[in-house]
DNA sequence: TTGAAAGCGCTAACAG
DNA sequence: CTGTTAGCGCTTTCAA
């Protein structure tokens, strides 16, 4: 009906600014300022009034982008992931973007398909975006941040297993989780366990086949056959062609994670091998995935949501001044049958 | 070395802005901005070689957030989508992202938890975050975009089956891809074949279960049992429970998303069932899911990246003023072991 | 309790 | 070819 009325306050043509909602309650910006983030002035119940129904009637919807020059802050994230299409990163995706809703802060995504470049190239524009924080899982043990230092922006690195003196980080316990996979394979009768290892960049030993390597020694075992390849469905595919193909095949098999444990399912059954019957197999991450597939795998789950909430604090934490710190979560085993359980 | 000499032009104290560049180059702050924008005005190339020594020196990076206020565009999208974890989202999301990116635009996820409230909280989230544009794979038929529309930021439908008038939508041939699948699985010989189909919100029945009608059909074939449930995984569980638990139990069954494709193998596993063999199945989809599950699914696939990039070529075109319209994709059968291929 | 006004960093019209 | 300058919409200090 408003705009059948002729009135003093005609509707504005194009978006409806903090100006229009003023004038048309009759108070100044400052006042729809104030009830629009209530505060930092007291304004009075009966104006209060009058500017939320202009608000309301005009369809009054704040400037993002204006408030983020004014404050500096754009209550945005950012999260840099290799490939969101990866079950455990868009599982933490979602988690993260819970997380970050929860507190008011909006998630810019980017995927750095595992290319360093491609990663720089998002750090720098997330820097350049003003984001509040930056959600890092590199491809690298140490990246570049240098555009977020020099812009003041903290960030968190993802999936860290050791602690990188001066970042923030977050991990879960590799080789604790790795262990009780293979512990319990060992408990199993299991003297012969392979490993399915994934391949990353970083230069020291990654804490899965430390755990592995652990409880092993730990029972008296010899070492059974390793096989490097991509934390993938193709990769886990390759090596478990190769385990079977090693001259003394293991009885069972560690993945160090579920797309490799797939993958590995696959070319086990391919070869006419029953599992757990033949061979047993236990990954790592605890995906949805790794419920669904046959036979469902054993897992080591990681506390996904635990991570992601911890990771976004540390990132609000940071901006209120806490200094780096590295946490370290506990994984926990989740005994389905690909290892021999019923 | 800047840090250590004395100079007329000390570093900035807070985040390098323009004007410290224009100060530390000898020029104006528009020269700073013709060089960074290339244009609209033209720079002697000395002038510029100052310029970008400047930028490199004092390692500026422009500030999006007055850029985005001056020029009323974030270089940013929305992509809302149910849940980011759906294997098909989440390969939908990355080609998202690529495309967007390659125009220049970060994206903005977040996802609606299949929640309609939720839906509309993140619809008006991204309006006032003033993102050029929205891609929401919603929960309705006709979702609420009025945020969007007062604020002149266009819009496209995913997963859209059908022409939504006004809106600018993008789907695939529902009924022409289950029917490839279905025909498939009747040139096996089968000659009752299920139905594992999804449930969603909107109205009309789902093309897909249409094409499996219509191929039945033609094939003067009776319709074999139907099970309606979640286009999850464990709806796909459940379906196959009930499936073939059902009377005259079917010889094929085509799900309609790969994840209840995967459900399904699951619940003919535990029966001690095999597949082809006893129960041949195909689904929908075409995610890396279904190539690694046992036995491989056969599946008829979407084109995402095309799909994909449609999508944000549609929300460019639309602030270009094109007009709305709706671009369906064709589906591809991927033929592999699940339907009785070798 | 309310208002006026100074910018936040950037773009681009306009003037030189 | 380069510089000056007026805002974009918002927050917040300072004054009334």
């Amino acid at each position: 009906m408003y705009s059948m009325t002729t009135s003093a306050v005609p509707a504005p043509r194009g978006p409806v600014t903090r100006k229009d909602v003023a004038r048309f309650a009759g108070v100044s910006t400052a006042v729809v300022s104030y009830v629009v983030n209530g505060g930092p002035k007291k304004v009075a119940p009966a104006t209060e009034a009058k500017v939320q129904d202009a608000i309301r009637v005009l369809g009054y919807r704040p400037n993002a982008a204006a408030r983020a020059l004014k404050l500096g802050s754009s209550e945005t994230l950012g999260l840099i992931v290799p490939d969101i299409s990866n079950p455990f990163f868009s599982l933490f995706s979602h988690a993260v973007e819970d997380a970050a809703a929860a507190l008011g802060y909006a998630l810019v995504l980017s995927n750095s398909d595992g290319n360093l470049a491609k990663e720089r190239r998002n750090v720098r524009n997330l820097a350049a975006r003003q984001v509040d924080g930056v959600l890092l899982a590199s491809v690298l043990f140490e990246p570049d941040l240098e555009a977020l230092e020099t812009a003041d922006i903290p960030s968190v690195l993802l999936n860290q297993e050791r602690d990188a003196p001066g970042f923030n980080s977050i991990g879960v316990d590799l080789a604790a989780g790795a262990r009780i996979a293979v512990e319990h394979l060992i408990g199993h009768g299991h003297a012969n366990i392979g490993l399915a290892m994934g391949t990353n960049v970083s230069g020291s030993t990654d804490g899965r086949e430390v755990g592995w390597r652990q409880a092993l020694q730990e029972a008296g075992l010899p070492e059974g056959p390793i096989s490097y390849s991509a934390f993938t469905r193709p990769g886990g595919y390759v090596a478990g062609q190769r385990l079977l193909a090693s001259v003394n095949r293991p009885t069972a098999i560690f993945a160090t994670s579920d797309m490799q444990g797939i993958g590995l399912l696959r070319a086990i059954h391919e070869a006419g091998l029953s599992v757990p019957g033949d061979i047993a197999v236990a990954s790592f991450d605890g995906s949805a995935d790794s419920e669904y597939s046959w036979p469902p795998l054993t897992t080591v789950e990681q506390p996904v949501a635990a991570m992601a909430e911890a990771a976004v604090a540390a990132l609000v934490g940071a901006s209120r001044g806490e200094k780096p710190r590295h946490r370290i979560f506990p994984t926990k085993l989740h005994i389905r049958q690909s290892c021999g359980c019923p």
